[in-house]
DNA sequence: TCTGGGGTCCTAGGACCC
DNA sequence: TCTGGGGTCCTAGGACCC
């Protein structure tokens, strides 16, 4: 089983950690400028404010049901994250932290019967460690847990629910919408709908390759999800693939000497996170946009990508780079709204070989042993391939049913069934061994 | 007047290789 | 009716998520 723990209205949940005054009273958010509502307390959402709302088209609602209204806290935010994080992890070892307030857990050591009270303590627990009241959803996957979850919210008087695969499930799924389920928007609801699948029901029931051309390997994992077959995994911490620094100016800015000094700010933490997380990049990309909501203004947006030298992560040489596109994007007749660096093509420092015990060369590792069961294997491969993934950034593996992994030629290895990166267009792309096994 | 910020993954198609 | 087969790497664009 899976567990999705989800914090509730996380921001607002953290700011009445710090005043306890604003406990059961309507509170919200606000984005950066205090532009956007990015939070609600119950009683806030009660009063119909939508996520993401404009403030000033609820100043006068904000003011007449005496709303309480904050600036966000980010490393308030984070700070409070990691603390809800290191609880829970001291509970439950194996888990996947997924946003700021959500994390996966996989509970397949826990005893079915009771794992419901064992939610409840633990859900307990975090709020008394933390102060961060959550709710916790359980389920065969991390689709239907992520459904448990939202069930936890709305049916359940602890805030935990457990799903299983049940008449029960399917009255469920037949009486909520597409949207309702992880991964569907509103777009891809309207393709399903035009093909006669009108809610999670129907998509639970029909034909995986059907869907796959509708909304791609995304859409058919999601039906074997649906189904209790697990087609995602928990996955390993690793590091960020692009790093983005934004903002929207409070004023409209058109001179570049302001523009500059924005983006400056914005390069120099970017940098920042890009070293603390110990890898170095390969491209800038710098984007510029001017306020798209003033439909009487001239509009225009521009990016451009820039690639480096050598890889780096010297804020200096990021700069001059940042600069130079800058020059390229910017004109002179426009008012922008908005600035923003991207940086791409992140390699992870190299780090010294630890394990010595198996052989890379031309690609391919060997580790040559014999194991009594595939369970045994498995967890060696994966420490095998977490190291390698560390070390060189990505790789490709083969394997064969002896238990030993070995590239045999390209014309041997027979086509989707033997080759690791054929699983990624698989709805069941795994790295485990007995994943991969089970399913071949 | 005022409208957030930061991510990931998948597909298709082109260039190129052996 | 016939055309070789199998592959990598890269990118743009379009989805989706919190």
């Amino acid at each position: 089983m899976y567990g999705l723990v989800d914090c509730n209205n996380f921001y607002v949940s953290c700011e009445r950690v710090f005043n306890p005054l604003l406990r059961n009273k309507p509170v919200v958010v606000l984005s950066n400028n205090d532009g956007c509502i990015i939070a609600r307390s119950n009683e806030a959402k009660s009063l119909d404010i939508p996520m993401g709302a404009p403030l000033h088209l609820y100043k006068t609602l904000i003011k007449k049901n005496k709303i309480f209204t904050y600036s966000s806290n980010y490393t308030l935010y984070g700070d409070m994250s990691s603390r809800v994080m290191s609880s829970l992890n001291y509970f439950v070892p194996d888990m996947e932290i997924y946003s700021i307030d959500e994390a996966f857990l996989d509970l397949r050591k826990f005893n079915e019967k009771t794992i419901l009270e064992e939610m409840f303590k633990i859900k307990q627990f975090i709020y008394q460690w933390t102060g961060i009241p959550v709710s916790i959803g359980v389920g065969p996957t991390k689709t239907l847990a992520k459904l448990a979850n939202k069930m936890a919210k709305k049916h359940s008087s602890n805030g935990v629910y457990v799903l299983t695969i049940s008449e029960h499930l399917r009255s469920i799924l037949s009486n909520i919408q597409l949207e309702d389920i992880w991964g569907i928007s509103k777009g891809w609801a309207n393709r399903l709908k035009s093909i006669g699948i009108n809610n999670p029901l129907d998509l639970q029931q029909s034909d995986p390759r059907k869907i796959r051309k509708i909304v791609s390997v995304v859409g058919e994992r999601m039906v074997y999800e649906l189904r209790g077959n697990p087609c995602l995994s928990l996955e390993n911490i690793v590091d960020k693939k692009s790093i983005t620094v934004s903002r929207s100016f409070g004023n409209m800015v058109n001179d570049k000497y302001n523009l500059k000094q924005a983006l400056a700010n914005h390069v120099a933490r970017a940098a920042e996170k890009l070293r603390s997380q110990d890898s170095l990049c390969g491209e800038i990309c710098v984007f510029i946009n001017t306020n798209r909501f003033r439909k009487n203004d001239l509009q225009y947006s521009n990016s451009a990508i820039l690639p480096f030298d050598d890889l780096t992560d010297n804020t200096n040489i990021i700069m001059k780079k940042a600069f130079k596109v800058l020059d390229r994007l910017y004109r002179s007749n426009y008012n922008y709204k908005k600035i923003g660096v991207i940086l791409l093509n992140l390699k992870q420092r190299k780090k010294d070989v630890k394990n010595k015990n198996y052989v890379i060369q031309d690609n391919l590792f060997t580790y040559d042993k014999n194991y009594k069961n595939i369970a045994d294997a498995s967890d060696v491969c994966m420490e095998i391939l977490d190291d390698i993934n560390t070390k060189m950034g990505k790789m490709t593996l083969f394997y064969g049913s002896q238990g030993i992994v070995k590239h045999s030629g390209r014309k041997k290895i027979e086509k989707d069934k033997w080759r690791m990166r054929s699983f990624y267009r698989s709805p069941f792309y795994t790295t485990n061994w007995a994943d991969i096994l089970k399913v071949s």
